[in-house]
DNA sequence: TGCTAATCTGCATCAATTGCTAACTAGCAG
DNA sequence: CTGCTAGTTAGCAATTGATGCAGATTAGCA
């Protein structure tokens, strides 16, 4: 994801407008390797802008999902969590704590499929289950 | 997934009782390759069993993978899937029309992981989004 | 400084799933 | 075959994550 400057020329440029209530965001995010949920990311901004609806946090995080500059991921958990890392990665879950985490696969764009049938891939995820080193 | 008469001597061992709704369900999963949400698999039960509840098309459904007959797939559309197959495989999701198959990825058991810091892998879980032959 | 489209808040709504309980029944014991 | 009882079912309430909506507000250009 671009950097909170950098976004602020880039939502300027799509004909959106950069309100405080988003760059707390764009700050709340840059460089967040903890894939918050939009609730988690709704209390942290609480903290610094009370009154901040949580219509907003969903509102601009889609807008970033959108515009690429971050990627929705869904481990199954319930709600949806939010990357601001935008590499060709995948993610590892800890069944215990529920903990995500950013991992490099090698080859994952020339895995050889069985059964594909004329499908055309666009896009590969994939997630592992296990356990993290603390819960371990 | 065991065939239907298999699952009755199963669900029988486990002090589970065998009614007409599971057996219903035993049926219209066997062999099933169509990924079927609850609610999918709740109107074709509904067909065969008026008057089925929603409500038992859950619970059954969870009993059955609890005990490791069938998988809980999460595509990230909403609602939960089951797969009676078993196998190691993965899925690909027509992003068109939603469509889900399995397919088989070799190696999937021994991809070369950076960044995993000590977690410790259980299952690893694949998707492939992209276009079905006939959406394409 | 004013205008106007974009945005925000707060609440209603929706969809998927689970919780709850009274009525019912599978399946064993006698 | 009959009765008992633990396990099940139906139906509805409740929960959770997410989105729709409208009136008040505001960013940012002229």
């Amino acid at each position: 994801m671009k950097s909170p400057t950098e976004l602020t020329e880039a939502f300027r440029a799509n004909g959106l407008k950069v309100t405080p209530q988003r760059q707390l965001l764009f700050r709340l995010m840059h460089g967040n390797t903890m894939h918050p949920t939009a609730d988690a990311l709704f209390s942290e901004a609480s903290v610094q802008m009370p009154g901040i609806s949580l219509r907003t946090v969903y509102q601009t995080l889609t807008d970033l999902a959108s515009m690429g500059e971050l990627r929705l991921i869904d481990v199954g958990a319930g709600a949806v969590r939010f990357d601001p890392n935008v590499d060709d990665h995948h993610h590892v879950v800890c069944q215990t704590c529920g903990d995500v985490r950013d991992v490099y696969v090698a080859d994952s764009q020339n895995l050889s499929i069985d059964g594909l049938d004329g499908f055309a891939v666009d896009s590969t995820s994939i997630l592992f289950h296990g356990s993290c080193a603390r819960c371990a």
